[in-house]
DNA sequence: GTTGTTATCTAACGATTGTTATTTTATCTC
DNA sequence: GAGATAAAATAACAATCGTTAGATAACAAC
């Protein structure tokens, strides 16, 4: 009989995904991963057959790790405002993940990078339309501007030279929010949704007069 | 006496931004560079003391093609849009120059990745405050405003995985200057300035009326 | 304790990188 | 045309990468 197995596969990914963590997923290569797990490069390439597998599996922890920060984000008392905030934490605690996962053309990560932001969507969209009543369609649109300017602050962050304080953003954040509140009713030629926008304003303006809650 | 110099400095710097251009600034290796020239790496080190010193020219290179882009933008009928729009122009054009100057660490691109921005905001500004009147506070919150979504349509474009068409993009650009224009009168508690808020909603709403223009 | 199985380790291979020593070669001076 | 000079080409160096063949060693069955 063989030895008992030292490196479970799964601490192998474990492994890779630290490194990826703190140097980026271009620094995962066999020896690195080997020095991170205390051993040598052979238990690698006896589980995966080579290390683009390997890093096939990263890009999947690193999604499913996104997936809990949008879903936390969801579960808070203002759900679109909630994933945008919760986008941003992702982004300063991960930021080689995020690099990984948003700021790669699609052929370099399996399953192309803006899956993620497909789904966190789907997940927007659900809570808009059932919290506020709206229609599919604006809560897409509403969604696409908050994030769109969530994106730039978060893409700002992990190129480590963001001019902005994290007030600023927060700041801007709920600008934009109630501006987008306004505009889609005011502004003619915009889609025109049956939604409560009292209700969301009450939640921006209630929010930050708060200050700052939600951890 | 020697042989006449085949290779000038410059010639090199060009070669190499070429194979930035269309591989990416990882791309830039001694024996790529030379077969873009047509010659040997020796012409490389006899000019440049390490390919880290031919790189950073070539950071420098890609900066003055993206001023160009800029200055062109604010020569434009409505320069706060117009830079927005040779941004994108920008990132859609040399998508590769584009991640070396706004997708890397500051630390990894000689200069910083963010001095072009702050460029373009000083050009901006000035702009701003000379057509509509604004002081240089209201110009920045302006152009930081608008600017924060073009940097996110601009890096979904370099993703090559933008879900938007340009037609989406420009409406949203629209929608977003209009938002800002009624958001910053409109809404208590943020900057009041007082600028000539009509010219702009009256250049945004007849140049979205033109359809597209400026090539 | 011996033995077989096989996970792990060691060491090496081939490819690719930046860099450099050496050779080649073109051009001017004489 | 011969020789000197230096740019360019060639080829090699060391380092680093993915990958793999062979050696080592741990564990269960007996």
């Amino acid at each position: 009989m063989p030895p008992r197995i030292r490196f479970q596969k799964e601490e192998i990914v474990e492994a890779a995904l630290n490194v990826a963590r703190r140097k980026g997923i271009d620094a995962v290569k066999a020896r690195e991963v080997a020095a991170e797990l205390g051993g040598s490069v052979g238990p690698i390439f006896t589980w995966f057959g080579s290390m683009d597998e390997l890093k096939a599996e990263v890009c999947g922890r690193a999604r499913e790790i996104y997936r809990t920060y949008v879903e936390r984000g969801l579960a808070g008392p203002i759900p679109f405002l909630g994933v945008g905030q919760q986008y941003l934490r992702f982004a300063r605690e991960e930021p080689e993940l995020y690099r990984l996962l948003f700021l790669r053309r699609p052929d370099q990560v399996s399953g192309g990078a803006m899956e993620a932001l497909r789904f966190s969507q789907d997940l927007a969209r659900e809570s808009l339309m059932r919290i506020y009543r709206m229609d599919g369609k604006t809560a897409d649109c509403y969604f696409r501007d908050l994030w769109l300017v969530v994106f730039s602050f978060a893409t700002l962050i992990v190129t480590d030279d963001c001019p902005y304080t994290e007030e600023e953003m927060s700041a801007v954040l709920t600008e934009v929010s109630l501006s987008v509140c306004k505009a889609y009713k005011e502004i003619p030629g915009l889609p025109e949704g049956s939604y409560d926008r009292d209700a969301i304003f009450r939640d921006l303006v209630g929010r930050q007069a708060d200050g700052k809650s939600e951890g």
